[in-house]
DNA sequence: TTGTAAGCGTTATCAT
DNA sequence: ATGATAACGCTTACAA
């Protein structure tokens, strides 16, 4: 374990004072083409690396942010992780994940080790629970952005998708295929994005003065074991849906699972839409059709806005850098047009 | 933006010296009962959380690792990268993530900026390409675990599949089923998995006695793209093979991809097998029968390897921890008897 | 143009 | 049992 290369040692085989290797070395301030060079050398020679570490302390930068997602193995946060981390790299930054599998203990836990680490800033996506931490962090100064979901209480700029309307259009669509009895497995309880997707869901079928059947709203938990319970409640109802809105991805995997478990032909029997457009969704049998949120996208606008927050001087605050982004239907063959009444 | 509260702070408050403050909540030397409120309950009121950089510098310990892998995105990844944040955040220590795109400069610049950030230790499936980076990082004493992937000349842990008996195994099993002709689309250039698993099919042709026609060897890049080329390929041969072996994830969704296209039947007109086992694999019609990495417990296999690594002296380095992992075919339904010769 | 030295927030040694 | 203080590696204001 050789030690490292230090300023000290570049310094000394150079035959100069420290404070020019490092002015020399960040080129700002005043020094001779020749000492340039020299310090340079030596650099090379000594295969100098600068301490980010040592820099940090002295300039409170780490060039490091934290990304807290709750689960990377969703496609969505994957794909956003993925954005995220490519904008970063291309400014110099490094991203530090952490998951928290909807875990608000979990959670508290990351925000501290961040906070303790002094990232330059963080990209979160809340789960439910308690967020004194986040507005604590977020009042000691780390700029900080949201994504698809909102928090009460803290102005933050926010990535997000428009999720009611992302639900209203597949729902609407659903019945503009002629589809009356259209259930709706709901995300977890507590996220915004679940009572947006319901609502959109509820918007659509008051449009078209289709009644609220309660029978036919499931709560899910976005994962795949209460989809599968819901999907196999509605399969054992007197009188079946003809469509399922699944409203988010993981859920997805359960309904298609106990669906072929059943034997239910899709979309023959029951028309499926999904929200969020995972990789397979084209590969399923049938391809379905998905509500797709561009979470690539996303990932890349949250940690532009996050750059864009923490060059801003709290005088700067440009505004609410908030976007909502339009998800898109994705037509595939998981629905059928029903005919019979 | 409140400054920081620091050690200072605290001794302030509380009215003794940073010394103190120090041994008492890092919990080592002496102290008094009383101090030790007095220091709690200031730290307490002030939420004084530590520097972890400032610490940092003084230990020599950032309680970072680096992962380094081609492509989050990836199931293979996804879940590896996962397990390895499992373990690491349950040690108190937060992970790097870093995606080099199988890019050997983006594999050197994520070097250089985790070196330069000190990180405790590296976890890393090396790209294709130079490796001169990596050994002298690890010559440099950062503790270094290898992934999925080895390289020559460097001595470290390395957590593998046994990528050639997956591939026999996944082809043994076609030829079992009375296929003659069985194709492959080989991965990227360069990487060992992709030669390991070219050196299995062989082996299960050979073992055979089965002839190695050129014809029937496709080579691919691990991406969909070249996968949708080979496949095409492969469809306008003059003799169709009757099954094909896709040695990688996103390979598989290419060649789905143009099968279906092309309105090949699988299994009926060709069998399939891919290599890697993503969430997808068993909702694509027919699922689909591959050879399964266990790619979360390698992340976890890993993450413990390098605390291990990092943990022993160079006095005690505990052997070669490299461990080798049988991959498993998971049979579902791409694949069909062949009867007619 | 260059060198010196203070300071960033800790830890840990050494007096006291 | 406690307090001063040097040191970690760097940046930067200031003196030379």
């Amino acid at each position: 374990m050789n030690k490292r290369v230090t300023l000290k040692d570049v310094a000394h085989e150079a035959g100069v004072s420290v404070g020019v290797i490092s002015r020399v070395l960040n080129n700002y301030g005043y020094f001779s083409e020749e000492t340039k060079q020299k310090v340079l050398k030596a650099a090379e020679e000594l295969n100098y690396q600068p301490s980010t570490i040592a820099r940090s302390l002295k300039t409170n930068q780490t060039k490091a942010i934290g990304v807290i997602v709750s689960d990377v193995i969703l496609y969505f946060f994957t794909a956003f992780v993925r954005g995220v981390e490519d904008v970063a790299s291309q400014n110099g930054y490094v991203v530090i994940l952490c998951d928290t599998d909807e875990n608000a203990v979990k959670e508290r836990d990351y925000l501290l080790a961040l906070y303790e680490r002094n990232v330059d800033g963080l990209i979160l996506s809340p789960s439910p629970g308690n967020h004194s931490y986040i507005k604590k962090i977020a009042r000691g100064g780390t700029p900080i952005v949201l994504v698809d979901r909102k928090i009460g209480g803290l102005r933050a700029p926010t990535m997000l998708v428009d999720n009611e309307s992302g639900a209203y259009e597949a729902v609407n669509y659903l019945i503009g295929l002629g589809h009356r009895r259209v259930g709706i497995i709901t995300g977890l309880e507590g996220v915004t994005t679940t009572a947006e997707r319901l609502a959109g869901y509820k918007k659509a079928l008051l449009e078209h003065g289709l009644p609220l059947d309660p029978g036919l709203v499931k709560s899910g938990n976005d994962r795949i074991d209460k989809a599968r319970e819901a999907t196999e409640e509605f399969l054992s109802m007197d009188m079946l849906p003809t469509a399922i809105f699944v409203s988010s991805e993981a859920m997805i995997a359960g309904a298609l699972q106990v669906l072929k478990e059943k034997k239910i032909k899709v979309p023959k029997q029951i028309s499926l839409v999904g929200f969020d457009d995972p990789t397979w969704a084209s590969f399923t049998e049938p391809p379905l059709t998905t509500v797709r949120q561009p979470s690539y996208s996303m990932g890349v606008l949250a940690c532009q806005n996050l750059f864009k927050k923490m060059n801003s001087t709290s005088a700067t605050k440009a505004g609410d850098d908030s976007v909502i982004l339009r998800p898109e239907l994705i037509i595939r063959e998981s629905c059928q047009r029903i005919t019979k009444k």
